[in-house]
Order: C-alpha cells, then sequence, then structure tokens
DNA sequence: AACAGAGACAACCGCCACTTC
DNA sequence: TGAAGTGGCGGTTGTCTCTGT
C-alpha cells in the first residue's frame, strides 16, 4: 500500500506543481465555494481540507515569502506575550503571514532565542530556575575567574565586553565562585519583557536576520 | 562520496465552535 | 433542541535540505 494514498485512496503527502496548478486555476474561475466539493469539481484527488490547507498557507496570491524581518519579529514577541499561542490572532497584524508560518516561526527561531536568553518562552518572564541556566553560568563563572585572577594582564577589551554583554543577557548580575560553590546572584532590576520590545536588539546574540 | 544528525517548514490530525436543518 | 456538516485552530509529525564527519 503506497503510504502517500489514505484508504480512501485519496492522496496525502507533498503537493506536486500539477496538483497547485489545478487548484489555483480552479479558484481563479470559480472563486471560494464548499472546501469539501472542491476536490472533485478541480479534479484533485485530495480531502477538501488538505486543498484549503494548501491554499490558505501555500497558494493565496497575498502570501509575503521569504525571511521575517526584526519588526515582524519583534510584532510576534510582543503579541505572543499578549495572546499566548493565539497563532491566527497573531496572524491578522502581520499581513502576507500566515498562522502556519508564525507557528512554525516561533518554534524553531523565537522559542530557542528566549530560553538563551534565559526567558520562559510562554511568561515571556525570566526563568528563575537556576538548573535550567547552569552550564551557561559555570562558563561565565569560569572565564570571569580566570580574568580575575590576573591570568590575562592584557586583557582583550574585546573579550571583556563579551563577558560583561553574555553576564547581562542572563538574569543573574554577580556570578562569581564562593570556594567550590558557584554563586549567582539574581538580576532583581530586570523587569519582563522589557528587554526584548523598547526597540533594542539582545546583545550578544545573532537576530534571526543575521 | 556516503552517511547521520539537525534544522526548517509543509502538511496532517484531532478537536472545537459555529451553522444549518 | 440536538445531530450532522463544515471550517478553523493549535499541536504534532513527516519530509526535505543542509551541514558536519
Amino acid at each position: 500500500m503506497d503510504p502517500s494514498f489514505e484508504e480512501n485512496g485519496l492522496k496525502k503527502g507533498p503537493w506536486t506543481p500539477e496538483e497547485d496548478e489545478k487548484l489555483i486555476q480552479h479558484i481563479q474561475t470559480h472563486g471560494f465555494g464548499s472546501w469539501r466539493a472542491l476536490p472533485k469539481l478541480a479534479g484533485l484527488n485530495r480531502c477538501g481540507k488538505s486543498c484549503r490547507l494548501r491554499w490558505t498557507n501555500y497558494l493565496r496570491p497575498d502570501i509575503k515569502r521569504g525571511k521575517f524581518s526584526q519588526e515582524e519579529e519583534q510584532t510576534i514577541l510582543h503579541l505572543h506575550s499578549i495572546l499566548g499561542n493565539k497563532w491566527s490572532a497573531i496572524a491578522t497584524h502581520l499581513p502576507g503571514r500566515t498562522d502556519n508560518e508564525i507557528k512554525n516561526f516561533w518554534n524553531t527561531h523565537l522559542k530557542k532565542k528566549l530560553i538563551q536568553m534565559g526567558f520562559d518562552p510562554m511568561t515571556h518572564q525570566p526563568r528563575t530556575d537556576l538548573f535550567s541556566s547552569l552550564p551557561h553560568l559555570m562558563a561565565l563563572a569560569s572565564l570571569k575567574d580566570q580574568l580575575l585572577r590576573h591570568q590575562y594582564p592584557l586583557m582583550d577589551l574585546q573579550l571583556l565586553h563579551t563577558l560583561l554583554a553574555l553576564q547581562s543577557s542572563t538574569n543573574y548580575n554577580n556570578i562569581h565562585h564562593n570556594g567550590n560553590d558557584v554563586v549567582a546572584d539574581h538580576h532583581v532590576e530586570m523587569e519582563g519583557p522589557t528587554l526584548l520590545y523598547n526597540g533594542q536588539s539582545p546583545r550578544s546574540l545573532p537576530t534571526s536576520s543575521s
């Protein structure tokens, strides 16, 4: 049994250019009717749901394709902090972008970025669990410790700048060794998402457009 | 050159809300 | 009033491409 066909004989999986052309032609000629009835009328061996999804997420003429701009990224972050995973609601504020596209962009880029910066991607608040940041903190503490012990008398200013930027991008503003322990004091002044939304790009982390 | 793993994104699935009868 | 049909939404999976070994 070909896995690209359902038990009822309808095709599933990636669309071919020929199928796309049939769908576009049908909609341009007849407009929208019942999605359920459309496949038969258009000569497509697909279910109506599959046709609707293909049109709304890919074939619609007003869809904007390509990378998300910095402005779009900021808009998504802002709206997500207010609306949560309401992708269709977020999409209404981004002309030409589909909810599916925004959802994918969030899951593959923005969520990871927030986590890397020490923010909880669901609440947009700084993460308070030390263990989630521990590897990052260990590395920072080790680097800072070595610098403070003057192992680099001709300290590279660029390196120092990077260290400070890294430290300030975490939730902890004072990372140091205390005997064998790593101590990280929480940065209590950092308020929620303002770091992200005040128009400044995150320090020390590359943006998606770079 | 071949393979494995990771990343990106298109597509599917299941559920829910709304409409119609 | 409730059952059936339909469309829309969000979560998840599948597939393709890229990159490193």
